[in-house]
DNA sequence: CATTTTCTCGAT
DNA sequence: TATCGAGAA
């Protein structure tokens, strides 16, 4: 085995994801140009994907759709969903689910994105090479795959046609060093039998979904992400390690995975050259000088094709979030505005989360709350995070409230808020093991859920691969899949609990205000603030899926043998979606979220202050006097801590002016570690002066 | 103003 | 550790 070609590596990446998850919904968006869009006020809504149809008329991503309509007349717009007033993709995240579930029966994969995942197939080619004992390879085993390189020697002119794909196939497979028994396989074989497995897996995520997708097989993961983009769609390609001289000799740096930003366009500024072949002229010293030991390392390998990052075993997300931009005009400008919003951010983040829990048997520790000033050039200007203590909107938005409220230059007394914001963002992460759901839910019993679930079938059938003895026993109650009815009824109302407060649960939404004045109207929508909890009565069955599932050794020798027929997954019987025209699809009918108000009838009367409070706002509330409390108790010590915490929630105003280019002197071009260095923490240290906010306030900004 | 909404990771 | 920024889809 030579160096760099130790591993098999793939990327199966889903074509045009969204799109595909739109028209299996809706067989008349099928074979159209078509895209996905988000929102419809402002320019028709927004893109996020595009159908490779509607890619032949110059439509892209992240275009408009009033300007993509002037390229392409007759273009399909699918809507993404829109709920508690904004996009909502729970849709994809869940056609998503359905591809990994069928993706990690073939193997471990790692969830890089919503609509792609790695996985290392070393173990299984070795697996397959040994239970085959093959060393010829068919053809017709590789329909779809592509080797890049292959055939040598074709006039660059010739097009590009399938009689092209299989002459490079068949060329390649008779330079294959055949392997004999117990010896070790050539570089080449190993990712052939990578390419036959994939072509096995896409196969069955297209019967088992009908979704299609890309992939690229090679030795490492930058190399196989870029394999997979060089046949689209449909296609996979296995890039061998000696096809990438010749390739990177005309590949520009910013083709490659982690180079299309600003540490690529610096590569190509400091180094003055265009693509990644030319790097390797530069010994690892050098590029170790200018970008740092550990990328210029990276660089010094990644040039010549090898790269080492390991595929991780994890098919769950790190982190739930939500987001909102409110830009320009529509920024929030009120108090009232940034909590309604907060609140709405924090319905479909309860919502995410307990699903996950039940689904999952984990639960968020940690909450972060990031927003975005208006005028800030950056993505966020200020995020903190506190304790996640309850799955509870309410009091998830309060808290949010209360980290971000010292934002606020106006004064927490006012009406309006300053400078308004333009982004609000929420997101919950450190997962850990949730305590057992012994309660009185999910009761049901394994088998019972098993029999019902969409993947039982073909789990069962597929060998031994990955039943539930391979599981780590001590998650095996998690990892059964069960039912459940989520409590609608009876929500807790008021709950007391060591240091947490009161809090309200289910309804809470403040009665609707005249109108939708407040966001100056751009993008308005339905109000589901009214909804009843009703709408969380329906129960669904899920696999509870199992992260340790990914952990266990591989699941892959499904097949082997008889390598012929046999290897077909087991239909699903249950893919009956596309006629039933989901009542969640967007239509054009706009409604609008109400804007905030006061309710009368949600108040409350705290038991400390007599004062009476607004339901929604009693563990705000509480926060209060817990801070008065605590502040009393430090009366005597110094403030000196406070003030340091405080200091740096103005920071996000007064960016550190940027010196030092790419060019002079010795480690130069540094990227991101050092041109802000020298004058970063200097400056930081200046605005730390200026904290004039009062203790309690900055009990508030820093934990 | 107005490419959104999510993600993961490394540096500090 | 918490926060920020880069990068990607």
């Amino acid at each position: 085995m030579e160096y760099g070609e130790e591993r098999v590596v793939a990327l199966v990446d889903m074509d045009c994801f969204y799109v595909q998850v739109e028209q299996r919904l809706n067989p008349a968006l099928r074979n159209t140009p078509c895209v996905v869009a988000q929102y419809k006020t402002w320019k028709g809504g927004g893109i996020i994907a595009v159908s490779y149809e509607a890619r032949d008329h110059g439509v892209t991503r992240n275009m408009w759709v009033d300007d993509a309509k002037n390229l392409c007349q007759d273009l399909q717009v699918a809507r993404v969903r829109e709920l508690h007033g904004k996009a909502d993709l729970t849709h994809y995240r869940e056609a998503s689910v359905e591809v990994i579930e069928v993706m990690s029966r073939f193997a471990v994969i790692e969830r890089a994105s919503i609509d792609e995942a790695y996985m290392d197939l070393t173990a299984a080619v070795q697996q397959r090479l040994k239970d085959m004992s093959v060393n010829r390879i068919d053809p017709s085993l590789l329909k779809t795959t592509y080797i890049q390189g292959y055939p040598q020697s074709s006039s660059e002119l010739e097009p590009h046609t399938e009689d092209l794909r299989s002459r490079g196939l068949h060329q390649w497979l008779a330079s294959l060093t055949p392997s004999s028994l117990g010896e070790q396989s050539s570089a080449g074989l190993q990712l052939t039998v990578g390419a036959f497995i994939v072509e096995e897996m896409r196969a069955a995520v297209e019967e088992q979904t009908g979704f299609r997708c890309s992939a690229g097989i090679s030795h490492n993961k930058v190399l196989a992400k870029l394999a997979c983009g060089l046949n689209k769609p449909n296609r996979q390609t296995i890039l061998p390690l000696a096809s990438v001289t010749e390739l990177f000799n005309s590949l520009p740096i910013g083709k490659i995975r982690n180079l299309g930003g600003k540490l690529g366009s610096s590569i190509t500024e400091t180094l003055g050259v265009e693509n990644m072949g030319d790097l390797t002229r530069f010994s690892q010293a050098q590029l170790e000088l200018h970008f740092g030991d550990k990328t210029g390392r990276w660089l010094y390998d990644l040039c010549r094709g090898i790269e080492f990052e390991a595929v991780k075993p994890r098919q769950l997300p790190k982190s739930i979030g939500c987001s909102k931009n409110f830009p320009g005009k529509t920024s929030l400008a009120t108090k009232e505005e940034v909590q309604f919003w907060l609140h709405q951010l924090a319905l479909e983040l309860e919502e995410r989360l307990t699903k996950d829990r039940d689904v999952n048997g984990r639960v968020a520790k940690s909450l972060t709350v990031g927003v975005r000033q208006l005028g800030d050039k950056r993505p966020s200007s200020f995020s903190r995070c506190c304790a996640l203590v309850r799955y509870e909107a309410t009091k998830i938005s309060s808290d949010s409230f209360a980290i971000i409220k010292s934002l606020n230059t106006a004064g927490n007394q006012q009406a309006a808020w300053t400078p308004p914001l333009t982004l609000l963002h929420i997101s919950a992460s450190k997962f850990s093991d949730a305590p057992s759901s012994g309660g009185i839910t999910g009761f049901l019993s394994t088998e019972t859920s098993l029999s019902q679930s969409r993947f039982s079938t073909s789990q069962l059938s597929n060998k031994s691969s990955l039943d539930a003895k391979s599981v780590s026993p001590c998650k095996q109650q998690h990892g059964t899949i069960q039912s459940f009815f989520q409590k609608a009824t009876e929500r807790p109302t008021i709950q007391k609990d060591g240091e947490e407060e009161v809090s309200v649960g289910g309804k809470a939404s403040p009665a609707p205000k005249s109108a939708s004045e407040s966001h100056s109207g751009a993008e308005r929508r339905s109000s589901d603030v009214s909804e009843s909890p009703r709408r969380h009565i329906k129960s669904f069955f899920q696999k509870r899926s199992t992260e340790r599932s990914s952990s266990m050794k591989n699941s892959l020798n499904i097949v082997e043998k008889n390598n012929s027929e046999d290897c077909v997954p087991v239909v699903s019987p249950s893919r009956t979606q596309c006629e039933n025209p989901d009542n969640e699809q967007a239509t054009d009918v706009e409604l609008n979220p109400n804007p905030p108000s006061g309710a009368s009838e949600d108040l409350l009367t705290c038991d400390r202050c007599s004062q009476e409070v607004l339901a929604w706002e009693m563990p705000e509330h509480n926060d209060y006097h817990f801070a008065m409390d605590l502040q009393k108790s430090f009366s005597s010590s110094s403030s000196s801590s406070a003030a340091t915490t405080s200091c740096n929630i103005s920071s996000s105003s007064s960016p550190p002016p940027l010196r030092g280019g790419v060019t002079g002197s010795a480690q130069s071009s540094r990227v991101k570690t050092k041109i802000r260095g020298q004058s970063g923490p200097a400056a930081k240290k200046l605005r730390s002066q200026g904290g004039s906010a009062s203790t309690l306030d900055s009990f508030f900004k820093k934990n």
